[in-house]
This record gives structure tokens, C-alpha cells and sequence, in this order.
DNA sequence: GCCGTTTTCGGCCCGACTGTTTTCAGTCG
């Protein structure tokens, strides 16, 4: 049974012991096992058998003895006591009626002891037939609202990936600026905290429109956008709405003075902040989204900015990435936070198309737009022959591409030569206006070159059914960068897809391991490999795995990346764009990186081309 | 059910909004 079969079991047993009405703290601490285990690396299940060391599984924090028990049942048999009895007692189906808006544990019971409804389908019927409203608390609206709540997830249940969240978010931003008074509106929630995928949006505005006395017509803005589908609340200085694609939007009018502990509250995670505030209490202060208050007189503590209150608590300011609590709080207290990776680490980009297959740009254009954002040095790894349908390079026509790779560089490396930088300064300065170089509010600014711009020949080569590659070692010989990666098929079973790319990590000439898990972010399909042996393989082969930055392509998710440097992978993070204005996507594969701890250290292309291409693995 | 620079017992985060209430329970983030 693996750890998120395991954190399934428990948070669905929380759910039921919430629809039975019992312990809440008893039922808090189920989730907090779920979500402790989640977080692992490391998989649980051989720390669960009986001859195991008992102390492993209680070295976990959120797992004493009664969950370690739970936890060896559910192992040994699949199952657990309490979940049994529970399950006898009430319907699975019971657990998705939370999913739906208003539902919640003491409704569903109601429903349920009421009614007989256990399912969805039960409870669409009982509110057409107006059954719901001889119940307390269920009237006309409720029903209403639950009805087209049935509707919203049956449609659409998915979240957004970040960043079609964070061009809405954009746009909403905008049209609330409009308003005179309102100078700020800043992303909080999963989207700042860089999460793969966000559920709603989170958005926070500021300014002498906010202030509690005048609060009213700026609301009285937000809520008459005209983008809004759907007004679901909206109260003295917040809005709920919903678009036409059914993401859900908070905005959140907040007065300049209490703006620092408004973001900090807003951005989350829930557990982060409910960690924050236990400290918070034991030092005698509360904190809310309005400030950081001492308890004994309500004097304000902190309140402007999160650096204060983070202060105030005695702990380092935690990167909004961080904010899950797995870690962040004692790693903040104790002055050990990581100095995470940022955009200007990044020195180079190893995976990107030209038109020579299926991109859009020219190797030079490449070049330029890589040189416009800072870049050292860049890699040309077009599509091999296999894939057809991208015009991918058989042999003779890879050879041939690799000379002109090699001509662009060299024509750079000349003007670089002739004119010692400022020729570079003018690519950069050509295309700064329309390239945003920034992370979040931090502006990159790029900085003069050191040395000459470079661009490495590569490909990215198929890996074809048998695990080898569709191209001659004799041309893959001729590369600097080889990336191989699958790219169908992955209807396969999980060992055949993993035996091949094993396979294909054996090839001499092969340095990065491009896309293979098969994996799609919205999508919650299971990997098509077994990414834990792949990279316990790269790490002992020293092939570079790569972590792709675009959104839609991320193969490794947070808990990948962090067991790869726990294994000692040599990764790399790239962009594989197909034009020149993709290579921007590296900001998003930033963020991931950040959410699993790494620093620049972690990094293959962090480095310089020159110590970077000496890092990769040796060739014969 | 977990946890311990006040603790092996007695705590366990905070506030806003909705609907249907005539003072509040349930939900949400």
C-alpha cells in the first residue's frame, strides 16, 4: 500500500468520523496524520510490518501510538477497525455529498438520518421534490444554491493549473485597479504559494478606497464586474464570484495598515497558519487576518508588513512556497531556512525547439530571446525522426543541424569577441520591453555578460518500444545534450514503461532524461512510470534528470524533486519551448522548485556552460 | 488522537458569511 493509498484511507476516515459527529480534535489529528504522510519521501508501508522498528512510524510528527496502529492495519489488511465500522454504519458515497458547496459533515449527517440520501444522485431528487425543505436550517435558497452546486461539480469538478489561474488572476487584477482608491491587488492562496494547480483564486486589494469607513463602493465595484458569472456572497469587504469556466474567485478589500497580516493570512496554507497561530498563542499574542495582537491589552504587535510578523514570532520570513507547514516554522525558528533558488540562478536552458521540427523560431532567434533574459547558454534539441508529426531529424538531417548550431555559436561567440558585450546589452535592451522578467513582483534585471553566449548542439531523442533510441550512437555521439524521452504509448503497464526507460538511461550518449512519466497535472491519472526506481537509476548512472518548467508538461511533482536530492540526482530545469516566448515558462518551474526546497546548489544549470558541461556524465 | 521551555492531563486557531434565525449553527477558507 502506498503512502497516498494510505493518507487516502485516513482522510476519508476523518470525514466519516465528521459526519458521525465525533471528537473534532480526535478527528483533527486523522487528517493531520493524512497530510503527514502525503509529505513523505519515503514509503511507509515497509516501517508497518510487525517486525519493523516501531519507533520509525512514531518519529513522524501527527502519528502517536493509535495512529501507528492504525496505520500497521490498514498495511497488513487493507483495512482499519474504525474505518469498518464506519463504513457499515454510513455509504462511501457519502463523502463526495462534502465535496459539494454547503454540504458539509453535519448536513450530510442530517441528510442522511433524515432522508435516507447518501449519494448525489439522492440528494439532486430530494431537492427537486422539495423534500429538502422541511428540514431546519433548508430553505428555498439552500436548495437553490445546492442544485446548481450539483451541477458546477458535475461538470466541472477540476482545478486550474497555475498559469491559466495566474492570467485570470491578471485580468481580474486589472479591472479592480480601475476603481480610484484601489492602488494594490496582490494573488495570495495556493496561486502565491506557487501550487501546481490552484482550486480558486485569492485575490487581495489595498488602498485608501479599503479603508473600513469607505470600504463600501469599492465592494460595491468588485461585485458588478462585468466578468462575473456567477455573485455567490458578498459581505463588508469580501466578494465571492465565479467566471464562465467556473473558477471561483475571493477578493478580499483590506485597509493599507493591516495589508502585511491580510497577505500573510490569505496566502495560506491553512496548516501553516493555524501552526502560526498556535505559536502565536503560546507567546501570549493572537493572530488573525488583521494583526498580530497581544493578548492582555490588544495592542498591535505587528500588522504592515509579513517580515514583522514573521519577526515578531521569532522566526525568519518563510518564502510563501514554503508556507505548507512541513517544516517551515522550526526551520524558520532555528534560522535554517534554505536560501531557495531564484530566477537569476538559472544560468542556462537545455531543451528547446527551432523550426527545423516543430518550433517556431530560428536557432539565432533562440538565442536572442535567451540572451534578452539573462541566459549564459542554451541547448538546441530538436525532435528526432520518430515523431513524424513534428518533422523530428532522422540522421543525416541531425548532422546537418548540428552545423548550424555550431555556426550560430560561433557567429556569437565573434560579436562577443569584437565587441565585448555591448552588442549583447543591445539584444537585451531590443526585447526588454515586451519580455517581463519577473517572479512575482521581483524584477530580474539581467546583468552584464561575462563571457560569450553559448549555444550547444543537442537533440531530443525518442525512446522507442525496445528502450533504444531512434537515432545512431555515431550522430548522438556529435551532441553535447542528448535528452531522451518517451513519448507515447503510455498505455503500457507500469513495468514495461519503466524497463524501457531504464533501458534507454543506459545508452552512453544520453545525458538528461527528458519528459517519460506520462504524467498530466489536471489530469489525475497514475504515473506510466516508476519515477522512485528512474531516479535511483539516473542517480547511480549520473544522468541529469530534467524537470520540465512548463506547467503542462511537469513530469516531477514536489515530492519527486525532493527525493532527487535526497537521492543525489543531478537535475536540471528546462523549458523545452517551441518559441521564443516559452523560455518565460521557467518562472513556473521555478516556483516548483522553490516549494521542494532547492537552492541554486541543486542545480545542474546554475552553473556556468563551461563547469556545467564538465558535470555531465562522462561519455565514452 | 496528538502532544509537552507552564504539561503524561488538558489543552488543541480565527473570523466572516449565509440562511433562516429572533441570537445562532453550520460552512468556509
Amino acid at each position: 500500500m502506498d503512502n497516498i493509498t494510505l493518507a487516502r484511507l485516513l482522510d476519508e476516515t476523518a470525514a466519516l468520523l465528521e459526519i458521525d459527529g465525533a471528537d473534532p480534535f480526535r478527528i483533527r489529528s486523522y487528517r493531520r496524520a493524512a497530510e503527514a504522510i502525503e509529505q513523505q519521501t519515503a514509503q511507509l508501508a515497509p516501517l508497518a510490518t510487525p517486525d519493523a522498528d516501531p519507533k520509525l512510524l512514531l518519529a513522524i510528527p501527527g502519528i502517536g501510538k493509535g495512529m501507528a496502529a492504525n496505520i500497521r492495519d490498514l498495511v497488513a489488511t487493507g483495512s482499519m477497525p474504525l474505518r469498518d465500522e464506519l463504513m457499515t454504519k454510513y455509504k462511501p458515497t457519502m463523502l463526495e455529498l462534502l465535496r459539494l458547496p454547503g454540504m458539509g459533515p453535519k448536513t450530510v449527517a442530517l441528510v442522511w438520518s433524515a432522508l435516507q440520501v447518501g449519494d448525489i444522485d439522492a440528494l439532486e431528487a430530494a431537492a427537486r421534490a422539495g423534500h429538502l425543505n422541511t428540514l431546519p436550517r433548508m430553505g428555498e435558497k439552500f436548495t437553490a444554491k445546492l442544485l446548481k452546486g450539483i451541477e458546477d461539480y458535475r461538470r466541472n469538478s477540476s482545478r486550474f493549473r497555475i498559469d491559466e489561474a495566474k492570467e485570470f488572476a491578471e485580468r481580474i487584477a486589472k479591472l479592480i485597479l480601475a476603481f480610484p482608491g484601489i492602488d494594490q491587488v496582490t494573488p495570495a492562496g495556493s496561486l502565491r504559494r506557487g501550487r501546481e494547480t490552484v482550486g480558486d483564486l485569492d485575490l487581495l486589494a489595498t488602498g485608501p478606497a479599503c479603508e473600513a469607513d469607505v470600504v463600501a463602493a469599492a465592494v460595491e465595484h468588485v461585485a458588478t464586474l462585468p466578468l462575473i458569472d456567477k455573485l455567490m456572497a458578498r459581505g463588508q469587504n469580501k466578494v465571492t464570484f465565479t467566471l464562465r469556466n467556473n473558477l471561483q474567485v475571493d477578493v478580499r478589500l483590506l485597509p493599507r495598515a493591516s495589508y502585511g497580516a491580510a497577505l500573510q493570512y490569505f496566502t495560506g496554507s491553512k496548516h501553516h497558519n493555524v501552526a502560526l497561530r498556535q505559536r502565536a498563542l503560546k507567546r501570549g499574542l493572537t493572530l488573525s487576518e488583521y494583526a498580530l495582537l497581544r493578548l492582555e491589552d490588544n495592542a498591535i504587535v505587528a500588522a504592515a508588513s509579513e517580515e514583522e510578523i514573521y519577526n515578531a514570532l521569532d522566526l525568519d520570513y518563510i518564502p510563501p512556497e514554503l508556507r505548507e507547514n512541513c517544516g517551515e516554522i522550526e526551520a524558520a525558528a532555528a534560522h535554517t531556512l534554505p536560501k531557495l533558488i531564484t530566477l537569476r540562478d538559472l544560468r542556462g536552458d537545455l531543451h528547446m525547439h527551432t523550426v527545423e521540427s516543430d518550433g517556431t523560431a530560428t536557432i539565432l532567434d533562440m538565442a536572442k530571446a535567451a540572451i534578452a533574459r539573462g541566459l549564459e547558454y542554451i541547448a538546441i534539441t530538436d525532435h528526432s525522426k520518430n515523431l513524424a508529426m513534428t518533422n523530428g531529424l532522422d540522421d543525416v538531417r541531425a548532422l546537418a543541424h548540428i552545423r548550424r548550431i555550431r555556426e550560430v555559436d560561433a557567429e556569437l561567440a565573434e560579436l562577443f569577441a569584437q565587441e565585448k558585450g555591448p552588442q549583447w546589452l543591445r539584444y537585451r535592451n531590443a526585447k526588454a520591453g515586451d519580455i517581463r522578467l519577473t517572479h512575482y513582483g521581483e524584477v530580474i534585471e539581467p546583468q552584464p555578460p561575462t563571457a560569450a553566449f553559448r549555444v550547444l548542439p543537442g537533440i531530443e531523442v525518442d525512446i522507442l518500444a525496445e528502450g533504444e533510441l531512434d537515432l545512431e550512437d555515431a550522430t548522438l555521439a556529435q551532441m553535447d545534450i542528448v535528452v531522451a524521452s518517451v513519448h507515447s504509448r503510455f498505455d503500457q503497464p507500469i513495468d514495461v514503461m519503466t524497463a524501457r526507460v531504464l533501458r534507454a538511461l543506459e545508452n552512453p550518449y544520453v545525458n538528461i532524461l527528458g519528459h517519460a512519466t506520462g504524467r498530466k497535472v489536471l489530469k489525475r491519472e497514475p504515473y506510466a512510470i516508476d519515477i522512485t526506481a528512474i531516479l535511483r537509476r539516473a542517480a547511480e548512472l549520473g544522468v541529469a534528470v530534467e524537470h520540465n518548467a512548463a506547467p503542462a508538461r511537469a513530469d516531477l511533482n514536489d515530492l519527486h524533486l525532493r527525493l532527487a536530492k535526497e537521492l543525489g540526482v543531478k537535475l536540471v530545469i528546462n523549458t523545452d519551448a517551441h518559441a521564443t516566448g516559452e523560455l518565460d515558462q521557467m518562472h513556473h518551474g521555478i516556483v516548483q522548485l522553490r516549494r521542494a526546497w532547492l537552492t541554486a546548489d541543486d542545480l545542474l544549470n546554475t552553473r556556468r556552460a563551461v563547469d556545467f558541461l564538465a558535470l555531465l556524465r562522462k561519455r565514452p
